[in-house]
DNA sequence: GTGTACACGTA
DNA sequence: CGTACGTGTACACA
């Protein structure tokens, strides 16, 4: 192979700073070996440097260590890195680790005594560039930011170990307002605490960026340091000798001598005999694949996704050709935009079947081009297997078109085999399922993509391809857990139902969601001055700490209950205190909690109304792990609604332009019907079918007295059983929830379950059948798996046995509503009504009527809800129509 | 700058 | 020592 002349390229590594980073950014329990030696350092590092090599491809490379900590920069501040505790046994034990790694990788280690590896990355930086080489320096430290400049670019680790920030002129300038060479002025005075340089009291980074824009530099805002006013003015007079040996330490030193010359720096290819022994020894079998096919090793055939795997770059036959000819067969799709549902900008798509794929940018195409991708996008005989289809369809809507032919999601297939895990975004489920992450395409011409979120174009036909992959063999696990069904019948036409929620909104009456916010702040105001006068002093009231101090040790209130750090502050143990002592204070705190927690709600609502005066919430579909909707950016799932102040911000909400009402239906105890459902028992079914009042009709079946002679308090109690037993609940809690002897508490479980039997019968079996089967079912098939059920903790396996009691019947009332969604929305469609669905709150949904539609929706919200499972009990909804949320409410 | 603890709103 | 969520504040931090 010809060898190309390629401009030389010098990659700095700062060791100790990346596997620092790498070790607190993996758990340590999940890295280690089967001796027990810990390698989440090694691997993190390795990791990095992995994807480094593979992205920068340096010509030139070295890796910088710090050797001890007595440096010139302690010998001019005693104080310096004094703060630091011994790094812990398990980080330091894996250090001769990274040496054997980077030995096996045949890359020079660096370190000098006296001087930090910053150091000698600044002198090596400064030598590359000199000889007219790019240098790229790869740490989790920023003082080297002072280096970045058109020749020097900082890789700055920013977390976790794949998240890395590019910092060139440009970037720096974006982020803090300042030139690379402004950048140490700035640290000096903001300080750092992880090197224990002390900062200037009450100047934060806002205040040090301001000065150093305005006067330019360090020196010129010292020498005119008397002209600024105020409280900082004196503080930075205070302080001008600490700002100035800051300024010292953190300057890097350019000149380290060092006994090895850039020429000696050049890549070799790693030992691989030694690779395979110390990788084999690390156990890092991943990492080795990576490596192979890092590029950086010379000849090795690269280990992309499928060799076969073609990505054709835009041009135009391909793209006609991709659109038009592959009707019939299943293609992948991926898109990348900017925006949101008011305007989707910067869109870019991946297409890719089996062997190849085509990635283009929205702003290449023609006209013409564009009507046939709309068309594409539109054909439901073009079959499309999409990652969140819910982009999809609402990048289509807004262009005014529908996107159709939705095979499958794999984000909710990878969901629905298996909820509850933390992630759902593509290079999480494709590591999880196929084990390896789509690979960035490469680039040509030495240009590199941005890193963060910004992935190049040629990427989405990767990423489009590991779709594909990826619903081949989710497909499989789907089918193999008879969740078809729940996926093509339920989840899957559910995207589109709340694509259409989030685009509507909800309307919001600006004017009154103002007035509350000023009204509750003043209300809040008020209870603050009152705390700080019954103290004495002023305080944070929001602080649990500070609360504790002064309940506790200053007024010297008996203890609550306690916590991991001290004595709990909640509502509850302070109104048990209030109850006890009569102590105002408490009264006052209650008091402001309540109102600030509300006036955080309305405040945290304000910005979020879009210019169409309308707030839209983003629904998530595969959080929770019982099959539940999950609400965020607002969560209006949250609302308050149980005191009358709370009432006022639902009050808010109100119907749109040209509509008449808001409409809210919802399932009455449709929990206690799916127990009665599941548990088969006859009483329980009897009470449903009686039309009676449940807890009335149970209350007086377990106490025997007639319905009649129910009165509040025993209707409170046996809500509180039923529902505790929907969630697991034992007699110790019940007691506590009751505020009863555990004894009491069991002798009423007990006659509860006397008259219903089949319940107890019910939820034992639940378990029983779980930890055989591994996983709970929900009436319509969802899964979710509980592998500590068998764990020999027993804190554990009680939690999951609670869990596994609750999940059928959460998970199945999640179902239905579910179900009741896509009824609606098509008896909607079907009778032609301007009507809409806005919002699902668990058992309840909020559609916003037009004009002359209000007894239709009521007819038809009850239809699609009643009738949306076939319950051996009723579904019973109520409805309640209003102007505003609150009114609607019943 | 980031993660954790606590508190609290809803079903 | 009752399930499922999301959000805000304070605080510690290696």
């Amino acid at each position: 192979m010809d060898e190309m002349k390629r401009p030389e390229h010098l990659l700095l590594v700062d060791g100790h700073s990346l596997a620092y980073r790498a070790f607190y950014a993996l758990p340590v329990d999940n890295f280690a070996t089967s001796a027990g030696q810990p390698t989440n350092a090694v691997f993190g590092f390795t990791s990095m440097l992995i994807n480094a090599l593979k992205d920068e491809k340096p010509t030139h490379l070295a890796i910088a260590f710090d050797v001890s900590r007595e440096t010139f920069r302690k010998e001019m501040f005693a104080e310096y890195k004094a703060n630091r505790a011994k790094s812990p046994d398990e980080f330091r034990s894996q250090l001769p680790l990274i040496n054997d790694v980077i030995a096996a990788l045949q890359i020079p280690g660096i370190g000098v005594k006296g001087f930090e590896a910053d150091d000698v990355i600044a002198t090596l930086a400064k030598q590359g560039e000199k000889k007219g080489m790019r240098v790229s320096i790869l740490t989790g430290d920023r003082d080297s930011y002072q280096l970045v400049n058109e020749s020097i670019t900082v890789l700055y680790a920013r977390k976790g170990v794949s998240d890395i920030a590019r910092m060139t002129p440009e970037a720096v300038k974006e982020k803090y307002e300042l030139s690379p060479t402004q950048y140490p002025d700035f640290a000096a005075l903001r300080g750092d605490p992880s090197d224990n340089l002390p900062s200037v009291p009450s100047v934060g980074e806002k205040t040090a960026i301001k000065w150093i824009k305005e006067y330019g530099s360090l020196d010129e805002l010292i020498n005119h340091a008397a002209e600024i006013t105020g409280k900082v003015g004196e503080a930075l007079r205070a302080n001008i000798e600490q700002v100035k040996l800051n300024r010292k330490m953190t300057e890097l030193v350019k000149d380290v001598a060092l006994d090895l010359s850039i020429d000696d720096l050049g890549v070799k290819s790693p030992n691989m005999d030694l690779v395979n022994k110390v990788f084999t020894e690390l156990e890092f079998k991943s990492l080795r694949e990576r490596l192979l096919g890092s590029g950086s090793s010379r000849k090795e055939e690269k280990k992309t996704l499928k060799s076969d795997f073609k990505i054709s770059k835009y041009f135009k036959s391909a793209f006609l050709d991709w659109l038009t000819s592959n009707k019939t067969n299943p293609v992948a799709l991926d898109v990348q935009f900017e925006g949101n549902i008011h305007g989707f900008t910067n869109i870019a798509w991946g297409l890719s079947n089996a062997s190849s794929g085509i990635a283009f940018s929205e702003s290449d195409l023609s006209q013409e081009e564009h009507a046939v991708l709309d068309n594409f996008l539109s054909d439901s005989n073009c079959k499309k297997i999409v990652h969140s289809a819910k982009d999809f369809y609402q990048i289509c809507k807004l262009r005014k078109i529908d996107f159709q032919g939705l095979l499958s999601d794999t984000e909710i297939s990878a969901y629905l085999v298996n909820p509850g895990l933390r992630s759902y975004e593509l290079e999480d489920v494709a590591m999880r399922v196929l084990g390896f992450v789509p690979e960035l395409a490469n680039e040509n011409d030495g240009q590199l993509s941005l890193g963060d979120d910004s992935l190049n174009v040629e990427s989405l036909a990767s990423r489009a391809n590991t779709i594909f992959q990826l619903h081949g063999a989710l497909l499989s696990q789907v089918v193999e857990r008879n969740l078809e069904k729940l996926l093509t019948g339920l989840e899957l036409p559910l995207v589109k139902v709340i694509a259409q929620m989030e685009i509507a909104g909800i309307a919001v009456d600006m004017k009154k969601l103002n007035n509350l916010a000023i009204e509750f702040e003043k209300t809040a105001n008020g209870f603050e001055k009152d705390a700080f006068k019954i103290v004495g002093h002023e305080f944070n009231m929001g602080s649990p700490k500070q609360l504790q101090t002064v309940l506790f040790e200053e007024r010297k209130l008996p203890k609550t209950k306690k916590t991991k750090t001290g004595f709990t502050t909640d509502a509850e143990g302070l109104t048990e205190l209030f109850a006890k002592t009569k102590d105002p204070i408490l009264s006052s705190i209650l008091s402001w909690r309540d109102i600030t927690k509300l006036k955080q709600t309305v405040v945290s609502l304000i910005p979020l109304a879009e210019k169409d005066q309308r707030i839209h919430t983003t629904f998530n579909q595969t959080v929770t792990s019982t099959g539940r909707l999950s609400s965020t950016e607002p969560n209006m799932q949250n609302i308050p609604i149980r005191t009358d102040q709370g009432k006022r911000i639902r009050d808010c909400f109100i119907s749109g332009k040209n509509y008449e009402c808001l409409l809210t239906a919802d399932y009455s105890q449709i929990e206690m019907r799916i127990m009665a459902h599941l548990s088969n028992d006859p009483g329980l079914i009897q009470a449903f079918k009686s039309g009676e009042d449940l807890h009335t009709t149970s209350a007086s079946l377990v106490f025997g007295v007639k319905p009649n002679e129910v009165d509040a308090e025993l209707r409170r109690q046996i809500k509180a059983i039923s529902y505790g037993l929907a969630y697991g609940m034992g007699a110790y809690g019940l007691s506590q929830s009751l505020d009863i002897e555990v004894s009491a508490a069991q002798k009423l479980m007990d006659e509860y379950f006397k008259r219903f039997g089949g319940v107890r019968d019910y939820l034992a079996q639940v378990v029983e059948e779980a930890r055989k089967l591994g996983y709970t079912e929900t009436i319509m098939g969802r899964r979710r798996y509980f592998p500590d059920l068998t764990s020999t903790d027993r804190q554990r396996r009680e939690m999951a046995e609670r869990m596994a009691l609750n999940a059928p019947i959460q998970g199945s009332a999640a179902d239905i509503v579910k179900k009741a969604m896509l009824n609606a929305d098509e008896l909607i469609y079907k009778t032609n009504l301007k009507s809409r669905l806005l919002l699902q709150v668990h058992d309840e949904l909020v559609f916003e009527v037009a004009r002359g539609e209000k007894d239709q929706v009521e007819e038809l919200a009850r239809k699609a809800m009643a009738d949306a499972a076939p319950l051996k009990v009723p579904l019973d909804v109520s409805i309640g129509v209003g102007s505003s949320w609150d009114e609607a409410a019943h």
